[in-house]
DNA sequence: GTTTCAGTCAAACGTTCGTTTTAATCAAAC
DNA sequence: GTTTGATTAAAACGAACGTTTGACTGAAAC
């Protein structure tokens, strides 16, 4: 058995419900309950309530981060000046990616890394590490070079839209199902995937705006 | 004096420490304490702490509806198919004006209409009224007229992705002002909201992605 | 002068929270 | 068979929460 079933049982129900209610709105108590274990596992095995989303934090971003790393370097690999569709692409598509079992299109993950993007509390936000910072300076780097004569701030407002596009988009979609426009499954995913490519590749490319 | 002092002074606490620490982040103590009210003022005046947070919500969001309401009417009073530029200036054009006194530059509302939107609680996304979804709608058919082609369902997402990138951007400024560009002021919002049409003009008018 | 009533106040209610403590469990090591 | 060390279990901790209560205030109404 891997190392302590239980920790890995309370990850996945943190995961859960810090996505649906939120961190501040999840108790210790209904996450143990999820999970199936005692409520002093999480302090057993995590230390605290802040350090346990930290664990869930690490565990969903990171396969992010190293995605987008790796697209980035596919890219280099074949020219030093990639086409901005194709940034985009290589920044915007792992955030579509991530859909572990369970998980209605990524829909709910993309809804957890919101939650722990936007909580206003410090605990909350401070699980981050060097690496997120590492790959958003190189995608600016690149984007940069593709984008001539837009300046650094400029860029930098652009970069946060593609965060925002990708993560917002969805996070709707989860949060009222009303609004999904196509069928649940792959499609669904897909298609957003595909609008959101266009929709950023078009906005990015825009000409600088007069200082 | 108007009707009980005391009520928009809560008013006022709440909307900053909602902004800040988010709703369930903020006790009604510490609204009352900032507010220099007693405990018992909150449900007096409001009822309860939800009910006190859509009395916060309606007063923030009403004039944005209005403005952008009163916005379309001017465009639509000229030609009635206004270009994209002008819809784009004047939905998200509102959400830039929003700065109340003692707001740096209205991120802080911003901070407050996220909060709001993105919290996963129902008691916290219960206040929504009629009025937004029928400024949205009217929007969706303007656009519509203004980019043919284009399926209902990449056209709400592109809708969506306007909230997003007017909404977030600013958020991350209030949350980290390292982020800052220029110095704060009447400035930095203004290149932000100029930013944010080009970026959203080049955005909407790009051609529909293939099914 | 008395009544009235919206507003304020201190105090307490019962609940839920994150965390800690202490004892029980159990397979592996010796 | 006993010891060991890691894990689980039950119970309790103090603190903070939203809400309610009942007495108090002070100016207007009569």
């Amino acid at each position: 058995m891997a190392p302590s079933d239980t920790r890995t049982q309370i990850l996945d129900a943190a995961d859960r419900l810090f996505a649906e209610r939120g961190y501040r709105g999840t108790s210790v108590r209904a996450i143990t309950d999820l999970a199936g274990a005692n409520l002093a596992a999480v302090g057993y095995h995590f230390g605290s309530k802040a350090q346990l989303l930290a664990a869930v934090a690490r565990r969903v971003i990171e396969p992010i981060n190293a995605a987008q790393c790796a697209g980035l370097d596919r890219l280099l690999a074949r020219t030093p000046d990639p086409a901005v569709t194709d940034l985009v692409e290589a920044f915007a598509g792992p955030l579509f990616d991530v859909m572990p079992a369970g998980d209605e299109g990524g829909a709910r993950t993309s809804r957890l890394i919101v939650t722990i993007l936007s909580d206003p509390a410090e605990e909350v936000r401070s699980w981050t590490g060097p690496a997120e910072d590492t790959v958003r300076e190189r995608y600016l780097a690149a984007f940069g070079r593709a984008l001539p004569g837009l300046s650094p701030e400029e860029l930098r407002f652009r970069m946060r839209g593609i965060l925002a596009v990708t993560a917002v988009d969805r996070v709707e979609v989860y949060q009222r199902p009303s609004l999904a426009c196509l069928s649940p499954g792959a499609g669904a995913g897909e298609a957003a995937r595909q609008w959101a490519i266009t929709f950023l590749t078009a906005a990015m490319s825009a000409p600088p705006t007069g200082t």
